[in-house]
RNA sequence: UCCCCGGUAGCUCAAUGGUAGAGCACCCGGCUGUUAACCGGGUUGUUGUAGGUUCGAGCCCUACCCGGGGAGCCA
């Protein structure tokens, strides 16, 4: 007897399988059980008649509720009407356990704060299951591109010793007999790393102390921070461009089954095609000045009511660049044709979801840099071993931050990202 | 930290200051093609907490707790 999964059974049409799994649902008519069987991989029908099978199954598949677990055999038939197209005519099986009594989450609606109470059994619905079932999709295919560009993925330290930027607030932790901080970046370490390696990536989870509370924010999250040396703003930008194309293409080829169940507009993705629109930030604050609903005095950052009336200008992601230096972090390099501005880029995902990756070229001159860490009042002793990548053989260089949860949320169509990764953290919610 | 909204059955919600309800879930019975099945029957309450006003409070007032949406900051 072959023991398969769902998403294989086109390759077992016409033979008896076994699958694995729970009951997603069950429904009843007389001397018949319909069990909608999931098994992780996906979701099917199972069909079992009473004269069709031993007694004792029949019986025990009658008192199997929602998300009792089952192993049932039976043979593969294509069923054009069934979802999915196939249907399993049960004719042997054993039910593992009959769930307790009780399990919270019914096909009926349920509101968000009840849903993450729960998440541990909410992540067997199947929302949760298109959405990270697509989030280790893209994962993989981020990991894949940087691997077929001759990057060397790179892990920073969770534990450091300081504010990277010196703005975030962090999370403090004990460390022995002094005082550690959750990383909220891992670019200084990708520096160092991308002038021994060439091209480096970092992806590993971050943390922000800050109390925001919005759709967009979590206090841990994952970011990816790909740095190259012998760079700058343009490869930078090309480089974004090449990644989120390559990501939306594979997601589409793949993942065809979850962006159903998500209801995701297709012709939205299919729209994420490479040129991406540039502009400067002087031209988007001229787009800002000519919106009557945008509340934006030039100079200033450009808050979210910002970003989506500028990202609402395309059908897909927008890369806005040299925003004024001050406004950007220390380590960001001067434009050398206006020194106000730095050589940095955001790039807003379009659908009006914000702010999805965040880079810069470095400043790579040692006083320079030294200048702004003193002009900052960032504790110059703790960035001495950052400066050395600037007193040995420093060499222009370029990279950026992906937010994982805002690439999903934003490929999938999702409102909030506490919904694209498997147990989310806000500043509320540490539970389960 | 600031602004707005909410908290009633396991869930989603209703209830003019006057006897706390419905649908679903769950349990029992029926049905060989269901898709949130259907039909019949049954179980379900410290109205977030503590005060106050009132003959009478789920409803009005005060404080607090918890959560949601947004701002700022950012990915």
């Amino acid at each position: 007897m072959t023991v398969t999964t769902i998403e294989k059974l086109a390759e077992h049409v016409g033979q008896t399988v076994t699958l694995q799994g729970w009951v997603h649902a069950r429904t009843s008519k007389g001397k018949l059980h319909f069990v909608q069987l999931r098994d992780g991989s996906g979701l099917v029908q199972c069909v079992l008649f009473k004269n069709n099978v031993e007694a004792e199954l029949f019986d025990a598949v009658s008192r199997a509720g929602q998300e009792s677990s089952v192993l049932l055999t039976g043979l593969v038939k294509a069923e054009p009407r069934a979802p999915g197209g196939f249907e399993i005519d049960v004719s042997s099986g054993a039910v593992f356990q009959i769930a307790a009594e009780g399990y919270p989450i019914t096909p009926k609606e349920h509101g968000i704060d009840f849903l993450l109470e729960h998440r541990h059994l909410w992540l067997r619905s199947r929302r949760p299951w298109a959405i990270l079932r697509i989030r280790h999709t893209i994962m993989m295919a981020l990991r894949n591109f940087f691997d077929s560009r001759g990057f060397i993925c790179v892990d920073s330290p969770i534990f450091t010793p300081n504010a990277c930027e010196g703005t975030s607030t962090l999370f403090e932790v004990p460390y022995f007999d002094s005082t550690a901080y959750l990383t909220q970046s891992g670019q200084l370490y990708a520096e160092a790393a991308a002038l021994a390696f060439g091209k480096v990536y970092t992806f590993g989870p971050t943390f922000r102390a800050e109390k925001s509370k919005t759709r967009r924010h979590l206090t841990e999250f994952w970011m990816l921070e790909p740095e190259m040396a012998y760079a700058g703003l343009d490869d930078v930008m090309q480089l974004a461009e090449d990644m989120l194309c390559h990501v939306v293409d594979v997601v589409l080829k793949t993942r065809r089954t979850e962006l159903a169940v998500l209801e995701r507009d297709l012709s939205k993705l299919e729209a994420i095609k490479p040129p991406f629109p540039r502009m400067t930030y002087d031209e988007a604050c001229a787009v800002l000045a000519a919106h009557p609903e945008s509340k934006h005095v030039a100079g200033d950052d450009f808050g979210a009511p910002d970003e989506t009336i500028i990202s609402n200008q395309f059908d897909r992601p927008v890369m806005v660049h040299r925003y004024p230096a001050a406004i950007k972090a220390f380590y960001m390099k001067r434009d050398p044709a206006d020194p106000t501005k730095c050589l940095s880029v955001d790039v807003l995902g379009s659908e009006g979801v914000g702010e999805i990756i965040g880079g810069s070229q470095r400043e790579d001159d040692l006083e320079l840099l030294l200048s702004r860490i003193r002009h900052e009042k960032l504790p110059e002793d703790f960035f001495q071993w950052y400066l050395d990548l600037r007193r040995y053989g420093s060499v222009p260089h370029a990279g950026f931050g992906l937010g994982l949860e805002r690439t999903v949320a934003w490929v999938c169509g999702v409102e909030h990202v506490r919904e694209v990764i498997p147990f989310p953290r806000t500043i509320y919610r540490i539970h389960p």
